[in-house]
DNA sequence: GCAAGTACTTACCTGAAAGTAGGGTGCTTA
DNA sequence: TAAGCACCCTACTTTCAGGTAAGTACTTGC
């Protein structure tokens, strides 16, 4: 079954408005286990610079996909995690590690 | 169950490699209900440029997804279809779609 | 006193992705 | 005579994702 492509409200230009970069999907696989601390983050993924890791994560607040709760101690503790709204992109981050483990089997990764 | 997300093979960024970009995506769906040609995918997909057609779908055919058949005819016919490898991504496909239509439910398009 | 950890912000810069614009072929239709 | 379809290719340019580097504020530990 084919959608309106050029429609405006494509869903699947929609969804990769959303999720559509490539940290969006790692940083989403990282809190599909539950809470995680922003210095986590960014030692589970360490070849994000600090920038797009703070950029990616607060667009993913103001998608409503993830939740920010601040703890104003000090040191600072900042928590993230999935809404439910967020958890609603597990299956398509599923989905794309098992098509990338498929393909991983099939051939060297190429350069 | 987490990856080893900065290892060279990561499931993730191999398949993001293969369809991470937005174009890959739409043509990998219309590619799924069968033979398209040329054309029709240009029809289909309204504001892609052709340059970008050709790169994607020559990109497509290069990693193994798609193929291209082309028919030495007046006018030229070409013709393009998921291969088994490129089909392995129609559950990507599919869950896109199904996060973007949840979405779509969820509040009207932002800017 | 100085480094190191924690969670950011800001400014600047680069390189790749994507858009724009035009050319070319070889036939058909008006 | 030119207009148009179908399938590309090439060069130029813009846009943006992303990297680099530095600064902030506060505290603990050597």
């Amino acid at each position: 079954m084919q959608y309106p492509i050029g429609h405006p409200q494509c869903p699947v230009r929609r969804a990769l408005n959303l999720i559509g970069s490539r940290w969006k999907v790692l940083l989403i696989q990282h809190l599909s286990g539950g809470t995680r601390r922003y210095g986590e983050l960014k030692r589970l993924i360490p070849d994000i610079s600090e920038k797009m890791l703070i950029n990616e994560l607060k667009e993913l607040v103001g998608y409503g996909l993830a939740a920010k709760q601040a703890y104003p101690e000090i040191p600072p503790r900042v928590e993230y995690s999935l809404t439910d709204k967020g958890r609603q992109a597990l299956p398509v981050v599923a989905s794309i590690i098992a098509f990338g483990l498929q393909n991983l089997a099939d051939e060297p990764v190429a350069a």
